[in-house]
RNA sequence: GGGGAAGUCGCAUAGCGGCAAUUGCAACAGACUGUAAAUCUGUCCUCUUCGGAGUUCGGUGGUUCGAGUCCACCCUUCCCCA
């Protein structure tokens, strides 16, 4: 994997960049949208290429390992030919399940145990275990086995398991560096930055991080419930220290506003659920503002769904249908909002690139959250 | 004409002497951040300074400290037999 800064901001730290992968380009900053179980929900994988103009999606370790199992993976050839989306990939590693499960999950020294939410079956994820499996899904970015932490989390926990995930990082890389790809085309594993919102903890997460010249650097345990302020103020120092020859990854942000404050802060690439689930949930991201669809005001507003939208469906489809749809229970009225949501998503980090370049990125970015911010 | 059943907050339901009254749907609003989420929460008779206050269970009377619940009559539906 190769990535390159093709312009980067004077008056803050954002950049506009480059990734190379295997399985094509991605221009940073770049949000990817997620798709938990190989699928992006409710999104066919030809809106998201050629509507929504998606570069990169996620998959989830946790996830794919329960079901479809890796076995099935294995024998498709990889995710990319399982789903049939041929553009780069990237894994979670279930780290973001030891936080989200947290009451079906055991930490232990070796690693963590999960009961299956599907089943109750249990299992036990290890860091060697999470690589082998990363492997052999072959996604082009593949991700550290951590523990997200949650907040609040005090400093003496925050400090114990930020010891816990570095050490499992040493052992996620033992055994990265010493297997090989199972698909023939390069895999990058990125380690993820903890320490919940304590600045110490956060540099020396960091510190130990570089060691390891990633072809990339996340940044997790954020956007779980702090303060906003604090998130930004976590991601500046993590910045600060994090290589700027190498793409940073703000794990699970955000909001739009949150995506253009971290880009702002250096950040390049960005996942998050919310713009389809709340798309799912009637609620849509626009240029002026959010809007939810199932308010009765769009019951007879025959004006299109979102006229400053990149995506067929802004403008083939009116406010009052897709009310309509969403107060039916219509299929189509996810689908519909998640392939708004994820466009709109994805014309904002084009176009912040494109004010990077242009070299107004800050000022772009204040005209831009005073109206995007807006509840309509 | 004869026999039977039933009327509860938009609809459907619960209620069997202590009830502003169960539950579901509908309606209206809100939440959602590396997806256990096409989910969850709240409001849903009227007014409210959110402490309460005032009117309710087809209608009118009655029994009772107290009635949606018991009694009488009336009104209205539905079913069965002619």
């Amino acid at each position: 994997m190769d990535y390159q800064i093709i312009s980067a901001s004077k008056d803050c730290k954002a950049r506009a960049g480059e990734i190379k992968t295997a399985h094509g380009i991605i221009k940073t900053p770049i949000f990817m949208p997620v798709g938990t179980v190989g699928s992006v929900k409710g999104v066919g994988v030809n809106y998201l290429s050629d509507d929504i103009k998606a570069q990169i999606i996620l998959g989830n370790t946790y996830h794919l390992y329960l079901r479809p199992g890796i076995k099935i993976i294995e024998k498709a050839g990889g995710i990319q030919k399982f789903n049939s989306w041929n553009k780069p990939m990237l894994t979670d590693s279930g780290g973001f399940q030891v936080y989200s499960l947290g009451k079906i999950r055991k930490i232990t020294e070796n690693g963590c145990t999960f009961q299956s939410h599907i089943d109750g079956s249990r299992h036990e994820f290890t860091p060697e275990k999470v690589i082998d499996i990363q492997r052999k899904i072959g996604a082009d970015i593949i991700m550290a086995f951590d523990e997200c932490t949650p907040y609040p989390c005090g400093y003496d926990y925050a400090k114990k398991s930020l010891h816990i995930t570095l050490q499992w990082l040493a052992r996620c890389f033992e055994r990265f560096n010493n297997t090989q790809p199972v698909y023939g085309y390069p895999q990058s594993l990125f380690p993820i930055v903890q320490g919940s919102v304590y600045e110490d903890l956060r540099i020396h997460s960091c510190r130990e991080m570089i060691k390891y010249n990633a072809d990339g650097y996340a940044i997790g345990g954020l956007s779980v419930g702090e303060p906003t302020q604090d998130m930004y103020h976590i991601i500046n120092i993590c910045t600060d220290i994090l290589p700027t020859t190498k793409p940073r990854y703000l794990m699970g942000v955000g909001t739009p506003e949150n995506i253009l404050e971290g880009i702002e802060r250096g950040i390049d690439m960005f996942d998050c659920v919310m713009p389809t689930r709340n798309g799912r949930n009637a609620m849509l991201f626009t240029w002026n503002g959010t809007l939810n669809m199932r308010n009765k005001k769009w019951e007879d507003d025959f004006s299109p769904i979102d006229p400053t939208g990149t995506s067929f469906v802004d403008t083939l489809y009116t406010k009052a249908y897709l009310r309509h749809l969403f107060v039916s229970k219509e299929l189509l009225a996810l689908e519909i909002a998640s392939v708004h949501n994820l466009a709109f998503y994805l014309d904002l980090v084009t176009k912040a690139r494109q004010h990077i370049i242009d070299g107004d990125y800050t000022s772009w970015k204040t005209d831009v959250l005073r109206n995007i911010t807006r509840k309509l």
